[in-house]
RNA sequence: CGGGGUGUAGCGCAGACUGGUAGCGCGUUUGGUUCGGGACCAAAAGGUCGCGGGUUCAAAUCCCGCCGCCCCGACCA
């Protein structure tokens, strides 16, 4: 391809709104435009990459077995319902009416699409198992549309369904996926890191994210420095630290703490540290208010709270309720005296002499003690991990990185097979009902990811099985004709090769050609021009090389084919 | 939705406080000189100053309302 006939719009300057290097990247490179917050296309040059990260998926996706659908994006309302989460996912949804003034959603996902499709479909054993995926858009009204494709309104998604007789045949799909997203991100050069995860909207019960690690993710995740433990902040256990029993005589003492509400003015104020302080907080767990107890230095991980609480939604109680279950207002809830159920973390199972609120306003109280003071319901784990708390496997000590989350594996159950009933009879001919897993890929968000991953201060550096071109071709003068000659000749014998090329003719200086190469960060340069052709040579130099190798012209398809094939092999 | 910021040419910005013919750099067009790491000279095109209202002889500038976009928090691939 010549660049003076596609469309690549480089930038000297990244635009004002792009904030992280993949998305500046992204913009300068001239592989995206934004249309509006959330609202991309996708430039000639961008889309020939995003292909190819679906030709990857694709052929990993048919090599695990899976079969390849395409599923409506316009959905009725009435399969949201079906499986109740028309109410869960509605303000994450694009919801419309048509002409008839029927309600439609824009899918998010498309796990009641494939359910009805397996429920109609699938009637027998001999049947399963069977694994569906596709590669389509989907749509989200997300809260905070992000960092160019990161998050985005509108994205492209792999998304892969898998059906199967019982929870042990769902185990062997579910590996099958997992496997196949190992290659996949292998494949598009990404490192990533696999991590236990919450389960979320989508339900079930197990699951894993892939994550790349990048000071820019948006999620928090742990790791152990030791073994092979690793979680998302939603879910991130901890071992229960050891903490030293402290005891007292003195009975409860009301302090006057006028207008000391968050830990830190308190405990500033009384002169304790925040690991001396209870936290209490009123939590509303299905319609009911409970309090929730965790050191002064740690916050509760509402998701582990729902877990424990046996999976039931809960809230942080709004101020109205606050003052009712406590007679104070917000910011001194403590457990003494309270009517509630009290639940609190495992690291306060430890009795210790702390400081808590005094459920009256502007006073806290001083020598409390649990067991004595105030008697907890039930202790679990219910705080968000952090860097150095200690591994729940081994116990050593975790430490904390970010990473951007470009897929996720869940072994879902029977949730949305129950939902539309889909079942099938077994060898013995009685319906039972199937087991299901989702997997998703976020397609051009792991087209990001690879340059938020991969890139210097001069540009991208594509990794060759997702480059838009594997080779730009420069020639300084495009005066010389002879220059032109030669590099038409090993083009032409590249592209035959199916090799995809990039012939920089624009009328510019060398300079000029240099930089956008290293900017568009296509992983091959070949330079012709007047002075090694003299020498019957022409130069050829990796993206991330900085010697230059200087080949003899009849070598050079060969040697640029030699170094793509031992690459991609 | 809460908090903060911002909107002036395709991109990056100045002008606003103190109202008076809308500017700079990059990019674009034309001509010339240049030609291995974002050249130089000359000429030119390109703007409803986010939108609506108000104040004023006069508004990019002051006032009111709305909208877009970005950042920090709750959602997710």
């Amino acid at each position: 391809m010549r660049l003076t006939q596609t469309l690549i719009p480089t930038l000297r300057e990244a635009p004002q709104d792009a904030e992280i290097p993949s998305h500046k990247l992204m913009m300068r490179a001239g592989l995206i435009m934004k249309l509006g917050g959330g609202l991309y296309t996708f430039l000639p040059a961008g889309l020939k990459a995003l292909r190819k990260v679906e030709k990857i998926v694709r052929e990993e996706m048919d090599r695990a077995g899976a079969l390849e659908v395409l599923m409506p994006a316009l959905q009725p309302r009435e399969i949201w319902e079906q499986s109740g989460r028309y109410t869960v996912l509605k303000d994450a949804m694009f919801k419309i009416k048509d002409r008839q003034q029927r309600d439609m959603v824009l899918g998010p996902t498309h796990e009641e699409v494939i359910t009805d499709l397996v429920s109609r479909q699938i009637n027998s054993y001999r049947q399963l198992p069977k694994t569906f995926y596709q590669i389509q858009t989907k749509f989200r009204d997300e809260i905070r549309p992000r960092f160019g494709l990161m998050r985005a309104k509108e994205f492209s998604m792999k998304d892969a369904y898998s059906f199967d007789v019982s929870w042990e045949a769902a185990d062997v799909s579910y590996q099958a996926m997992y496997d196949a997203y190992v290659r996949i991100f292998k494949r598009c050069g990404l490192r990533t890191k696999v991590v236990e995860a919450d389960t979320g909207a989508m339900g079930g019960n197990f699951s894993h994210e892939f994550m790349v690690l990048a000071d820019s993710g948006e999620d928090g995740i742990v790791e152990c420095e030791s073994c092979s433990y690793a979680a998302n902040l939603e879910r991130a256990e901890r071992m229960t630290p050891k903490t030293e029993t402290t005891t007292t005589d003195k009975a409860p003492e009301i302090v006057a703490t006028p207008g000391k509400r968050t830990i830190d003015e308190v405990s500033a104020f009384l002169k304790l540290a925040p690991h001396d302080l209870i936290k209490t907080l009123i939590y509303v767990a299905d319609g009911k208010p409970v309090a929730v107890l965790v050191p002064g230095d740690r916050d509760v991980n509402e998701h582990k709270l729902a877990r424990a609480l046996g999976g039931i939604p809960v809230q942080l109680a709004d101020d109205a309720t606050i003052v009712q279950v406590t007679g104070a207002p917000v910011g001194f809830a403590g457990p003494v005296g309270l009517k509630i159920p009290i639940y609190a973390d495992s690291g306060l199972k430890t009795p210790r002499v702390s400081a808590t609120g005094a459920n009256a306003a502007d006073a806290h109280l001083v020598n409390v003690l649990s067991g004595r003071d105030f008697q907890v319901a039930e202790y679990f784990d219910l705080v968000i991990a952090r860097e150095g708390d200690s591994c729940p496997r081994c116990g050593t000590r975790m430490r904390e990185k970010r990473g951007i989350e470009v897929g996720h594996v869940f072994k879902l159950g029977t949730k949305y097979s129950k939902a539309f009933d889909a079942g099938f009879l077994d060898a013995a001919g009685n319906r039972q009902i199937i087991v299901m897993g989702c997997y998703g890929i976020g397609v051009t968000r792991t087209l990001q990811a690879v340059i938020e991953q991969s890139y210097d201060e001069n540009g991208i550096i594509w990794p060759i099985s997702i480059a838009p071109y594997q080779v730009s071709v420069v020639v300084p003068n495009t005066g010389h004709a002879e220059s032109v000659k030669v590099a038409e000749e090993i083009i032409q014998k590249l592209e035959a090769q199916g090799i995809d090329v990039l012939f920089d003719d624009r009328d510019e200086r060398p300079g000029v050609k240099f930089k956008d190469a290293d900017l568009m960060g296509l992983p091959i340069r070949a330079v012709i021009s007047e002075r090694s052709l003299a020498e019957g040579k022409v130069e050829v130099k990796r993206r991330t090389e900085k010697e230059k190798n200087m080949i003899p012209v009849s070598d050079a398809v060969t040697f640029i084919e030699n170094i793509i094939r031992g690459e991609l092999s």
